[in-house]
DNA sequence: CGACTATGGGCAG
DNA sequence: TGCCCCTAGTCGT
């Protein structure tokens, strides 16, 4: 399930795959025209945060992003049919990658590429994301910590299984307000490296030991300290906490 | 096999 | 606020 972690996996794995090649796109559902992309070389496939954008040569940059549902099928066979309901098909002679419920899978002109990476805050996944810019915008937000993480304009990439984990990491109650600069360059400092963790294993990795459990997220209980977990509605998402180990500031 | 849920997010209304 | 996106894993019947 796509937070920021899965779509970086995604474009390193189809920048290696698909960029320098010129892929072959097409649209077996038909909602999307591949025609500014005929004959086409892909230069770079770019993730950043939840978005993944694809550049080509002479082309506007493809915009994908999958929202919840969305999901790449991989195929080493590119002759294998698509089956329904394919939004994009990209292939070369040796693979070939389906897109299915995206979100959106659209042409953006460079000035609306502009304009989304102007409304994304740092990514803890890119090589090029500021810490000091992610720890005043983190420092400045007015709400709940819980629900500023959700915001890509914040931080980009980190979704809600990300935000219950990497809190929990923190010792944080996601209700708390105006955290201070060491607190957000603590958390900052944590999704760097879990998210890292999470993109080279394909899932959220709050555990390196134990890599397909949480500590809190959808669970009953905590796994540290075996209390209830709190569960509530935080910035549109059910928030997941332990009482006892992301104690309330007040 | 149907119901339910969910790791996003934009847009209509 | 509700709905959509040709989803998928899990659970109950």
């Amino acid at each position: 399930m796509p937070e920021g972690h899965l779509i970086h996996r995604y474009a390193r794995e189809q920048d290696a795959a698909l960029a320098g090649r010129v892929p072959a796109l097409s649209s077996p559902q038909g909602r999307f025209d591949p025609g500014p992309y005929a004959g086409r070389a892909l230069r770079t496939v770019e993730a950043y945060g939840k978005h993944l954008l694809y550049h080509f040569d002479d082309s506007p940059t493809l915009h994908v992003h999958l929202g919840m549902r969305g999901l790449f099928l991989r195929h080493a066979d590119p002759a294998v049919p698509p089956r329904g309901g394919v939004r994009l098909r990209l292939a070369t002679d040796a693979v070939a990658y389906d897109l299915i419920a995206p979100i959106r899978c659209e042409p953006l002109p460079d000035d609306g590429v502009r304009a989304l990476r102007a409304s994304l805050g740092p990514d803890p996944l890119r090589a090029d994301a500021d810490a000091a810019e992610a720890v005043r915008r983190l420092a400045a937000s007015s709400g709940a910590v819980g629900a500023a993480v959700l915001d890509q304009s914040v931080w980009a990439g980190i979704g809600n299984a990300w935000r219950a984990e990497l809190l929990f990491l923190a010792g944080l109650d996601p209700d708390a307000r105006r955290p201070g600069p060491e607190v957000a360059r603590r958390l900052w400092d944590l999704a760097v490296r879990y998210l890292a963790l999470g993109r080279d294993a394909g899932q959220v990795v709050s555990d390196p030991d134990l890599p397909d459990e949480r500590w809190v997220y959808k669970r009953e209980t905590c796994r540290r300290c075996g209390a209830p977990v709190r569960r509530w509605d935080l910035g549109a998402r059910t928030a997941y906490a332990c009482p006892v180990d992301q104690p309330a500031a007040n």
